[in-house]
DNA sequence: TTGGCGTTTTTCATAATGCGAAGTGGATTT
DNA sequence: AAATCCACTTCGCATTATGAAAAACGCCAA
């Protein structure tokens, strides 16, 4: 196990990426890029908005605002629709953000196993990992029932009141835990939400021992959830995998069947990835 | 080469011509960000690149585009790997990626139609729009058979070789036409790419009258693929579907029965979009 | 037509800030 | 041990981004 403690250049950013600027030394960041990402990452979680609503929310001149935009505008990393006079995420943002699936050969050696294990349960089948204390659905395998579950990717959750998220939770250290607790309330979304920190703990122990998690209505109404955990070569949970659909058919006398092909699915996938022996 | 920044010149995007009021001049962009941005799209076209490379790539000081990686690290647009020394497009890039197609209704759209395509013909089914002269592939449902073609969404790929992107040449002014030849000379990738400017008049004029596209292995060698072009409110084509798979299943034999099928998904989703009568 | 309103776009003086060259220091190779 | 390589930092300077304010523009209504 290499030393946890090392300060040295080389090794500093070895650690997760922080939100936000604890790390003191990083004043070699460039101040307008970074405030022009800002308003590019604002952009994509609103659908259009308006250039002075843009720079109200940011607290930021209009002239700024309106500068930052039409240079994005020139690569097509945003689009402005003259018609309604609202800037949108372009389409080259979308082709930038695709080299990051094909990096990650995760998604690619998924693919099949998802597929697999939605023939297998005929349910539809979901990868997702965390991103920053939450859950980032990466790919999926649509089930042919016109009932279906449908996260597309590129989604964000709530990593409390999802089958993968609290699969991943239960695999956390006890600060990680905390620290992503205390950056994400525990919302309530259903009256079957947990929202409690004690029945969390309880609920992610039981998830530990037993390999994989359930999300019975947790998020959505009538929507039931397994998921399990899915480990690299050196054995941490990196992602995980799921099967959801509507509680008739992903119900609790299926939950051992199911169960099952989710387990073996993720231990699949983890062999592909170099883990688990 | 002397060291001068040759960016501005070449990359003027023809921008849509919505009418008059949208004389944005290049002298209210911010330069830091564009080469920031420039930055940021070379690192998505290579899997992996260290700084000095990226640095030697772009012309520019290794100081600066260290600054850059570093900036746009804080938001996790791109990830370092302290192991190999390489950066990456991060997951941030992803998220913000999506929220394209979140934008364009067509992808949602297209989604049961992709898939009831699928299903009829048991092959592959594609949905792309152009960008800037080459096709994007915007999504997909797979076959459940073993050998299948496979873009992941967000791919380019060039028009004058691609089913989908024969169907959308088929459908441009003249102008446009000359201009995205111009821009994209016509590579050859297997013995039946067309290079000719002549032979693909002849076949755009083909694809017109028949409403659909062959892709012969143009492209791929053993790779064949049917599309056809979808309209949207105004008549324009805004993109296109396609079936692809080995020459075995789609085969000249089944030119017709496939055909038909694209056409009529094509169909479907003009009229979801509010195109054609 | 005229004028008022909300918004985008430009202008301009100022100083904030990004820039490259040169340098540090750690690893890895010779 | 010396030589390389490469990430990362420092520093002084002038390039360049910035916000206030004004101009240009589209829209709506008298």
């Amino acid at each position: 196990m290499p030393p946890e403690n090392d300060t040295s250049p080389q090794n500093r950013r070895a650690r997760g990426r922080p939100r936000g600027w604890d790390d003191k030394t990083e004043q070699n960041t460039i101040k307008s890029l970074d405030r022009a990402m800002l308003v590019f990452e604002h952009l994509s979680r609103s659908q259009g908005k308006m250039l002075t609503e843009l720079a109200d929310d940011l607290n930021q001149s209009p002239a700024t605002v309106y500068r930052v935009l039409v240079t994005l505008e020139i690569r097509g990393l945003v689009e402005f629709d003259p018609e309604e006079q609202l800037w949108h995420i372009g389409p080259q943002a979308f082709v930038i953000g695709a080299g990051f699936l094909r990096r990650t050969s995760l998604v690619e050696r998924a693919r099949p196993i998802l597929r697999r294990l939605m023939e297998a349960t005929g349910e539809t089948a979901n990868l997702g990992r965390e991103l920053d204390g939450q859950v980032l659905f990466l790919s999926q395998v649509e089930t042919n029932a016109t009932i279906r579950a449908f996260f597309p990717p590129g989604t964000l959750a709530e990593m409390h009141s999802s089958g993968i998220g609290k699969v991943l939770l239960a695999q956390m250290s006890e600060a990680r835990l905390a620290r992503v607790l205390a950056d994400h309330p525990m919302q309530a979304f259903t009256a079957n939400t947990i929202t409690d920190p004690i029945t969390l703990d309880r609920e992610l122990a039981t998830i530990r021992a037993q390999r994989f998690a359930i999300d019975a209505e947790e998020r959505n109404e009538g929507m039931r959830c397994i998921a399990a955990p899915v480990f690299d070569h050196s054995q941490s949970a990196v992602a995980g995998l799921s099967v959801s659909g509507p509680t008739s058919r992903v119900s609790e006398e299926k939950t051992d069947e199911f169960s099952h092909a989710v387990i073996r699915a993720a231990r699949d996938l983890s062999a592909a990835l170099g883990g688990l022996p």
